[in-house]
DNA sequence: AAATCGATTGCT
DNA sequence: GCAATCGATTTG
């Protein structure tokens, strides 16, 4: 069987809220020099340019520059000064659309997950985690996802996702059940029903 | 130049 | 409920 890898058209052959909806059940791998980590996408939301909680509503800065890109380029950012976000620019070259990736069930690699995340970010120094993770959080929520992942904006902003490092799979499975709700942790476009996940999957960050 | 704020998380 | 922490953005 081929290689699975989504080209960079898939992310342009859709709108951003059908391809947060399309991206749901493929496998974000990235291929690092700890070793391979990935994760089938259960959890996705929508930031579209007309959106006010988008971060590339109404501003192209150095910080949204990568959202503007070509579809398929990524978007991490640094939130509340110690966790990274991953995102899936979408639409077409100078929109500034893209899909945040909020959470995964984790596949391959968990050991190494694990031994990432069990740095405590936002405690003093050196603080480690004392209780074992569940494997339905290790990739639970976008920061702890990201970091689980080792995706980091220092290395992977603005960059392409049809490397051999950074990719994403093309789903396995057909018919997933999907849900829709409110997306999290924002203050405008509340109303918006703009997430996406696995109906009853225990990997996503809330039913 | 200084203040403000955040697409989060984990502990109290 | 709220502190941690920092770079991008705004001038609060």
């Amino acid at each position: 069987m081929p290689e699975s890898i989504l080209p960079l058209s898939f992310y342009s052959d859709y709108d951003t809220r059908t391809l947060a909806e399309k991206l749901l059940g493929c496998e974000l791998v990235h291929e690092s020099p700890d070793g391979i980590t990935s994760g089938i996408i259960v959890e996705t939301e929508a930031y579209l340019s007309d959106d006010p909680a988008c971060h590339a509503y109404n501003r192209r800065t150095t910080r949204t520059e990568p959202m503007y890109g070509v579809a398929g380029t990524s978007y991490v950012y640094l939130i509340y000064g110690m966790y990274e976000c991953f995102n899936v620019v979408s639409n077409k070259e100078g929109i500034g659309e893209a899909v945040l990736i909020r959470a995964l069930q984790p596949v391959q690699g968990i050991e190494i997950m694990e031994m990432r995340r069990q740095l405590i970010p936002g405690r003093s120094a050196e603080k480690l985690r004392t209780k074992p993770l569940k494997l339905s959080d290790l990739c639970k929520g976008p920061g702890n996802l990201a970091r689980a992942m080792g995706i980091q904006r220092s290395v992977h902003n603005n960059t392409l996702l049809n490397t051999k490092t950074l990719y994403i799979k093309e789903r396995a499975v057909q018919n997933l059940d999907v849900a829709t709700s409110k997306r999290i942790g924002i203050n405008v476009g509340v109303d918006l029903l703009y997430r996406f996940y696995i109906k009853d999957s225990i990997f996503a960050s809330k039913l």
